[in-house]
This record gives C-alpha cells, sequence and structure tokens, in this order.
DNA sequence: ATACTGATGGGCT
DNA sequence: GCCCATCAGTATG
C-alpha cells in the first residue's frame, strides 16, 4: 500500500463534499491543534464567497492548489483559516476539540474558549497571514483525515448577509466546542 | 438567556 | 464610504 498525501485523498471532491471529509479531522498546525469539529463550505456561484467576483489579490489562493491555505484577515482584527478545494472553492474551519499543544494555545487565548469559532481556532493555533497559501501537507500546517466519516450536524452558515439558507454548516454530531449549537 | 456595541483593517462600488 | 465568513465586554430580562 503506498501513502497518500492529502491532496491527494481529497481530490475532486467540491466545498460540501470536502466541508464534510473533514470533520473529525486532525489539524495541526506548528505543534498545536486538536479535532475538527465544525466546517462550512464556500462554493464559486456563492454569493457568500469570497471567490464570487473572480480571484483578486485577497482570494488568490482560494483559486490555487487544492489542499493548500487560505488565510483572510476578518473585521479587521482577526485571522480565518480555509482549506483550498476546486478552484474558487474553500472550507472555513469554524471549531476544533483541543488535544495538541493545550498549553500553547492556552497561553494565546488567555480564556477559554480556546477554539471555538474561526477567529478564537486562529489565534489559539498562532496562525499568521503568511500562513497564505501553505500546503497542509505539512511541515507547519497538518491534516490528517479520519478513518471514517462520524456523524454530523447540518445547519445554515453563520455571520453571513447573502445565501443564508444555504445547508453549508457541518458539525461534529454531539460534539461540545461549536461555536454555536445545532437546531 | 438575548441585545447591543466598539475594536480595527482591508476590499470593494 | 460602506460592508464585512468575529469576538469580548456590557447591559438588561
Amino acid at each position: 500500500m503506498t501513502a497518500t498525501t492529502f491532496q491527494e485523498q481529497i481530490a475532486g471532491l467540491d466545498a460540501v463534499a470536502l466541508a464534510r471529509r473533514l470533520i473529525g479531522a486532525s489539524l495541526i498546525v506548528r505543534g498545536a491543534g486538536g479535532t475538527i469539529i465544525e466546517t462550512e463550505a464556500y462554493a464559486p456561484d456563492d454569493p457568500a464567497s469570497h471567490s464570487f467576483n473572480g480571484p483578486t489579490r485577497r482570494n488568490a489562493a482560494m483559486f490555487g492548489p487544492s489542499g493548500h491555505a487560505y488565510v483572510y484577515r476578518c473585521y479587521g482584527i482577526h485571522l480565518c483559516l480555509n482549506v483550498v478545494g476546486q478552484p474558487g472553492e474553500a472550507v472555513l474551519i469554524r471549531a476544533l476539540a483541543p488535544q495538541v499543544g493545550l498549553d500553547l494555545m492556552q497561553s494565546r487565548r488567555g480564556t477559554a474558549p480556546l477554539c471555538s469559532g474561526p477567529g478564537r481556532l486562529a489565534e489559539a493555533l498562532g496562525l499568521r497571514a503568511d500562513d497564505n497559501g501553505l500546503s497542509f501537507a505539512g511541515p507547519d500546517l497538518a491534516i490528517t483525515l479520519a478513518l471514517a466519516q462520524p456523524d454530523l450536524s447540518v445547519g445554515t452558515r453563520i455571520g453571513i448577509s447573502k445565501a443564508q439558507e444555504l445547508p453549508w454548516r457541518f458539525g461534529l454530531a454531539g460534539a461540545k466546542g461549536l461555536s454555536r449549537p445545532f437546531a
């Protein structure tokens, strides 16, 4: 059996399929991280997506290689982390169950919750703006997919003003530490 | 429990 | 100038 890269494992998946597949995966950033428990899908023909109006300087990574990071600054303060899929598609990582590097994350965040919400998660992981475009095949950013697909919760995306009805938010069923509960 | 607000930067019409 | 893929703090039921 041959080792397959993260990029090979997610090849061909659209944003929704990728968002579902990433639930239960392990995400480690330079020695801190845990299990992904909440994601959202963004697609090119989706008015809520940064890629909706085509490539720009900010969203260039969304049109770059699959399996790499799209990191952007949100509300001038926070960073948010995405996994790039098909061209113009990405999955926002919204929450982790913290497992690795707890002391590091604690010291960066100061207070709980550590990784519940995209901005908090980015801060806990020590993400930087120049992580934009890096591969999730390591050494700095690493994702290991779950062996089996866990049961999912499904809902609508948070914090957007367009395409609010699309059921493109996914969570690990019954998980603690979601940024918001599922109905 | 929900409701509002300020912080703060960059992207876009 | 306005709009955010957010969060922490404060105020109030």
